[in-house]
DNA sequence: TTACTTTTTTAACATTTGTTAAATGGTATT
DNA sequence: AATACCATTTAACAAATGTTAAAAAAGTAA
């Protein structure tokens, strides 16, 4: 637990009320790879912290092709936050891409009310979200201005140790390509 | 400066202490087609209510050509973000491509100065980013399953009086085509 | 109206990416 | 080692989109 503690502390000043309440609604959880943590169409109350190994969310198109929307690494925070933030169902899978260990976080009684009762959670989520429109944007103008084989480069750039976790269709599904092109974009890289 | 106003009181219980702070950092500006509000390589220290036309934020990659990031119509607000947040200098362009009529508003105390004195203010932003996010992931998961002719159809329903205001090609930059080519799937519409 | 500018459409061709299918490579199990 | 299973690469062809250039249409000002 301490790994969080230390997330949390980097960003504000961890009382001892903050740790006692983290605590209470978090639990260390081993996972196996292939292991299903979020499924479609069910009440999202959990957060993951990834504390080693690495997380995937997805969807699913009207033809049953997957859509990465996110990998989770080291440190980073993942769940299906459409879902969370309008109080609506699942429609993301989170699934485990390797080994891994994470905290579980409980959210059960309301995100609001969590920020109603401690303000500096508040804080510390605002910034994270502002953290993560800056990627997604950037991701946005990605796919806007690079070609293919551009966007895969910056890819690994951003996530240099996901080729140890990720598979090809994984990769190819977050980049908007087909696995076979993803691997024609190998090769000429070479 | 009742339109302001009104959108607050939707989100928080409007205090006069937060209204005469809104009203001290905000004037109302009439802008003609085509005024630049921001430039690349400033310092952002102010964002945009649109009360009524519309602005456009983008950027230029390498080749000169312009990506859009943003349309911002009524109640909506606009600004460089990713500057704002990261406290970088711009890197997009923000341009009003219609006679408008916005609130601008001046952050130049710094967002989290203003957070601490309203904890209400942030509440406001932070659902805000929420909403933000829910919008970029969306617009992300539209990037990677639907075709580009989906894709348009969908902006137009999100937009719907988007082509009163924008260009062929902003729509296009917006959705990551050419022109010519959102002038063919037009054509195949009919 | 006319002349001028800007935007949109159209067309021919080039390039990229998708589709389908088969071959190759890797790993774990018996 | 042999088998089975899964992931990756390769190839041939199809479809979508980009590129370049010109024509048509729409908008604007004198």
């Amino acid at each position: 637990m301490e790994q969080l503690f230390d997330y949390i502390s980097k960003r504000i000043e961890l009382t001892a009320e903050i740790k006692d309440f983290t605590q209470s609604i978090s639990t260390i959880k081993k996972l196996k790879k292939g292991d299903i943590l979020i499924k479609e169409n069910q009440i999202v109350n959990k957060t993951y912290f990834v504390m080693d190994g690495c997380l995937r969310s997805y969807v699913f198109d009207n033809f049953g092709k997957e859509h990465t929307l996110q990998f989770a690494l080291k440190n980073n925070w993942i769940s299906d936050y459409i879902a969370i933030f309008n109080n609506e169902k699942s429609s993301q899978t989170v699934e485990c891409i390797a080994n891994s260990t994470v905290i579980e976080t409980s959210i059960s009684e309301g995100i609001d009310s969590i920020f109603l009762k401690f303000p500096k959670i508040e804080s510390i989520h605002r910034k994270n979200l502002e953290r993560n429109i800056v990627s997604l944007q950037k991701r946005i103008l990605n796919q806007l201005q690079l070609t293919s084989l551009d966007r895969y480069k910056y890819f690994l750039k951003q996530h240099p140790e996901i080729e140890k976790y990720a598979l090809n269709y994984h990769i190819a599904s977050y980049l908007g390509i087909t696995q076979q092109s993803l691997s024609r974009l190998r090769g000429s890289i070479k």
